[in-house]
DNA sequence: AAAGGCCTCAACCGCTGAAAA
DNA sequence: GTTTTCAGCGGTTGAGGCCTT
């Protein structure tokens, strides 16, 4: 009953992932596609379970894979999708041609989340956090410096500055008035574009499309997985524009080919 | 130059819904 | 309808590199 097990994880190989492994399973996903994970390493003569050559291919070897830092404009794509849709990291990174749902993750995590609590934003709930106001005896933000922060400008003295949030209606946040904070956000964001999906919004001054605009020019196909019919050709491997895998080619091809026989 | 702390990100873990038997 | 296994997803970890002192 049921379906065979996936693997039995005795004997298998587990950690960082060799040349002679990555070269292994490109070819035989080259050759052959990606029909079951289950029997791939068993047919690619690896010892790994079916799980993690999935997560390698999807995460390192695909051809279309885009590295590099991420842009301002990505940044603010993905913060006004996180506001959008939460953790949801795959839905995420689906608006992202060559980009991971473990990059975008990693990304949230390392380098986006610590910019909007610097700015007193909480990054779950995309909306001041509750104790901005107790920071903001020592912590003020000015609007320029939060809209040139959020697109990566920050000066090192401007981390280090304090900060103050001034709006049109007010020079300085008030102590103890969140409300106010909340208002005083609408209005900024519904000023300085881009920033409007870092606040949840309750009444209608500025809706979440607003700035999508700027990323018209992002477009996606429809499925991120890579099976035999969806045409891969040794060619894509090669170095395009938007291709620049971490580990030279050059190294797979000087490698005896009898090494990676299958 | 060395030590310790911090940061990044590849890889693993565990869960869930879907599908096979 | 039930059981079992799968692929896929999000959370977490830890090795290694970088930075600061």
């Amino acid at each position: 009953m049921g379906r065979k097990p996936c693997c039995d994880k005795i004997g298998l190989r587990r950690g960082p992932w060799s040349i002679e492994e990555d070269h292994r399973l490109m070819n035989f996903i080259l050759k052959n596609g990606i029909h079951c994970w289950r029997i791939v390493p068993k047919l690619a003569g690896l010892l790994r379970c079916g799980k993690s050559c999935r997560l390698r291919w999807i995460n390192y070897l695909r051809p279309d894979l885009k590295r590099g830092g991420f842009t301002d404009a990505e940044e603010n794509r993905i913060m006004e999708l996180h506001y959008q849709l939460g953790n949801r990291w795959s839905k995420i990174a689906s608006h992202f041609p060559g980009r991971t749902d473990n990059e975008i993750k990693n990304h949230w995590n390392t380098k986006i989340k610590k910019k909007m609590k610097h700015l007193g934003l909480d990054p779950d709930m995309h909306e001041p956090m509750n104790n901005i106001t107790n920071q903001s005896e020592s912590k003020q933000i000015t609007k320029s410096n939060m809209c040139s922060t959020i697109k990566g400008e920050q000066t090192k003295d401007q981390r280090k500055d304090d900060v103050i949030i001034e709006t049109k209606k007010t020079s300085i946040i008030s102590k103890n008035d969140e409300e106010l904070l909340a208002k005083n956000c609408k209005t900024l964001c519904a000023e300085e574009v881009d920033i409007g999906f870092l606040f949840k919004m309750q009444g209608n001054e500025i809706s979440v499309s607003s700035s999508s605009s700027l990323y018209s020019n992002i477009s996606r196909s429809e499925s991120s997985s890579y099976l035999a019919e969806d045409s891969i050709s040794l060619e894509q491997w090669g170095l395009t524009d938007t291709t620049d895998p971490f580990v030279p080619w050059d190294l797979f091809t000087n490698l005896d080919d009898n090494l990676f026989l299958l």
